[in-house]
DNA sequence: CGTTTACTTGAAGCCGCTCAAACTCAGTGG
DNA sequence: CCACTGAGTTTGAGCGGCTTCAAGTAAACG
């Protein structure tokens, strides 16, 4: 699937979730709008992910989820397992597992768009980026972007103009390096995690954790 | 239990939730605050809910569950039944039904604390304690906030002066009659509804359904 | 009655938003 | 090769909503 294609399902409020994806490749967002345009990004779907809801229950809103770039997503329809869904005990701790870790995940969401400042916001994104898809190269971590200005701002609360001087505030203090407007590499992770005053948790499979926030002796600056 | 004392829970990382509690009566709010003291109210928890994992996974964050008004909490140890969790079909389904609604509830919360201003926030508070707690008194609803100004602030990500500012306003529109800042009434739950661009199902275990949205001649006013 | 705690109200300030203009760059066609 | 286009991004100016700080009020309790 490529940019812009959407996952959009409707399901009947009462029917449990029978439909599940696998993202394979690439990575999608999952999305919600309000009536009058308004958009929030509710999570960000890399490889492994489990889609098992992405429409949830209705609530008013639409909900989709959207292609960010080119992307293998795998359908698995449950329907005519349906009775023996909850027998296997290897397919509900996977559904459990995944289930809470998404929760952990959307616990950290709601302390960053109810307390943190949006310095510490955007911060928090791209280290999110660099542990959940970045690649070490030479030290450095390089994070390939998907997401476009407005869409970091849909998911951190903010807006693209904002999104935008933050960056370049963070380039300035050199906590990033950008090598296009979507392309960035971390040189200090430690350092990028000092401006977040959360450790969060990224993998969605129980494999990486945050790096330690060590003290170092460098100074903090404002940025 | 009574107001302010905590469920304070150190599992280790690796080890499935096994201690589970439920609420039978009065009200929990699950919490996490920052190392500078900024605080988030992650969850409302009510009669018939399941704090399945009250800490969480670590994250750097304090995390805890806070009893706001008297209460009954029932504590289940399953750690004896470690082995066989997965094997019981309808605990799993338990467990899954209330990690899925939960994670509904907190997308709701995100779009809230990324969207949508105080006074759309206050009227979502407002309408889901209405809908979650209040009982019927002659056409109106009547509620019982267990929450100080500060708690409500926690909870929509503003602070308290701010929070009675909106409530005042409220008051003022006729929206809710405040009896003592601790009680409140609702006259016209579909006139409140009308102030709240997203439609929240706020009962978990999939009881009731949102009011239905419908247009009334009255008029909007600005409030 | 005084003390404490929570709530309310006011004035001033700042952060992030809105609106608008300039810039970058890939794609297109002459 | 250059000019043109259009989407995405950057940058600036000004505004407004929410916060901060501070003072004042109300209710609870010894």
């Amino acid at each position: 699937m490529r940019r812009g294609d959407r996952l959009q399902i409707d399901q009947a409020a009462d029917s449990p979730a029978m439909r599940h994806w696998i993202v394979v490749s690439g990575m999608a967002a999952s999305c919600k709008a309000l009536p009058d345009g308004r958009r929030q990004i509710l999570d960000l779907e890399m490889p492994g992910d489990l889609l098992a809801r992405p429409a949830g229950t209705p609530d008013g809103t639409d909900s989709w989820v959207e292609i960010l770039c080119d992307s293998i997503v795998c359908e698995i329809d449950l329907s005519a397992d349906r009775d023996k869904l909850y027998l296997d005990p290897q397919l509900t701790k996977r559904l459990l597992d995944d289930a809470w870790s998404r929760l952990d995940a959307k616990l950290v969401h709601v302390v960053a768009l109810g307390r943190l400042d949006s310095m510490e916001r955007i911060c928090l994104f791209l280290l999110e980026m660099a542990q959940r898809s970045g690649t070490d190269k030479g030290g450095a971590t390089r994070v390939s972007l998907c997401l476009s200005r407005d869409d970091i701002a849909d998911y951190l609360g903010l807006n693209a103009e904002t999104v935008s001087r933050l960056l370049g505030r963070i380039k300035k203090a050199g906590l990033a390096i950008f090598l296009s407007p979507t392309e960035y590499a971390v040189p200090d992770m430690k350092a990028l995690a000092k401006r977040v005053p959360i450790g969060a948790r990224f993998s969605r499979s129980g494999g990486l954790a945050s790096p330690p926030r060590v003290a170092t002796a460098s100074k903090e600056v404002a940025i």
